[in-house]
DNA sequence: GTGGTCTAGACCACA
DNA sequence: GTGGTCTAGACCACG
């Protein structure tokens, strides 16, 4: 066991996202990002709720959601703890790839929906997505 | 002042997004589409509260935000209008396909970020918002 | 009998108060003005909605809500008479000067609660008042 | 963040002005009067629905409009926040003087036009609003 | 016919 | 505790 993740959480204020959904899906994404690998242990409750001004009971709802998801295991008396190995959180078996993407497709497909309702043609909604995904580069 | 856009709304029970976004959504996403053109006159709120089955309140409310917002306007003793020339409620003055793309735009933006965050290469989310795309067509 | 005044009335598209007090306020004070002397023929409810594009019974009511007050007289077969000195439709006489005060005085206290609500010196609210007296001179 | 304004609001019974129009009106004045401040937390909607005796979702609309409008902010779990430094809901910045010039202005515009409409002299207005002010010291 | 306002009351999500 | 959503139903003002 390591001890726990460099990397904090943040949330973005201007969402409207509930807060503890916003910590459950960039737990998940830095779990399939490699950020968080099996065993390591995530900063406490309290550490969290310090760190980003948020009550101690959205980032206790987001960890206990995730426990409950199979992502997150509770090792009493240290912590939460990454857990990836034992039977994969989404579905059974998945290579990284097909995970990374099932997290993804929910966005996508929504944007495909909003595209497609405007009449734009897939061609630019696309060129679009290209520019985009240039521009954080 | 033409008669009333045939076009009729349509919500989806399933989402959970308030019944009166979901209005507000489509209708932003008509008029960028060119289904409802400038001066069209909205269905009435009895109307649209009859064929969907909603309170007439709700339907007033995605109205009213569209007010607020500049796509429609009020026309005493006639109904809602669709407002476009006048001050386009997005910044002043746009061609259709930037207008769209701006529409678009936040919906990719946090696709973009997703992936990036989960450490997806930028070849392999194109791949999957074209497939997607695909499939609906 | 005088023909018809020429001076013919005019709408803001943009306000939130309804057409027909609109037109009564507008004779109201045309009357006070002088512009609208006893006897003076309005022009006719059909030729009031062409130029304005309103409804006819908009115009209908305005006139009719006059000829309640005592501003106006129906004159079978002739139309809507100017009728001001029989009988002041303000009170009983007043002189001019007091009757205009009477008009005006409305505006001026919603204006001056505001101004008091806010927290805005007399002086200032004065001073504001007479800049804008001079802007539309 | 303070606790909330100890000032509660008031409603005019006899207005014919909506009441949530009539919240909305003098929450923006207790802001330009400095009564409310930037941070200040605003009585929930169900205190002021109590004390009112209005219905909460009166109450509720009047917020929503103002948040709208940028002068109120939501704090999840906390509630309303007047937020009037980011981004004035007036322009941009201005002095709290120049402010409270721009609320009064219509009002004053409105009484200006109608007293030139009535031939009224400006030192008349002048004068008649002069004792206005004086009035209600 | 149009939209607007308000109420009473229920239920939900979030912190 | 906070605000949000939705419904059902009544009443009003306007054109």
């Amino acid at each position: 066991m390591k001890t726990h993740a460099p990397a904090i959480f943040s949330i973005a204020p201007g969402s409207s996202d509930p807060l503890y959904k916003q910590l459950m899906e960039q737990i998940r994404r830095m779990s399939a990002a490699g950020q968080l690998a099996d065993g390591d242990l995530l900063p406490s409750v309290r550490e969290v709720a310090l760190a980003l001004t948020l009550n101690p009971m959205t980032v206790s709802k987001a960890y206990n959601y995730l426990e409950v998801e199979g992502l997150l295991r509770r090792h009493r008396g240290v912590g939460m703890l990454v857990c990836i190995s034992t039977k994969s959180h989404l579905h059974v078996t998945q290579d990284k790839h097909s995970q990374r993407e099932e997290l993804l497709r929910p966005s996508l497909e929504r944007a495909a929906l909003e595209a497609q309702q405007m009449g734009m043609s897939n061609s630019r909604a696309l060129a679009l997505f290209k520019q985009i995904l240039g521009e954080n580069k």
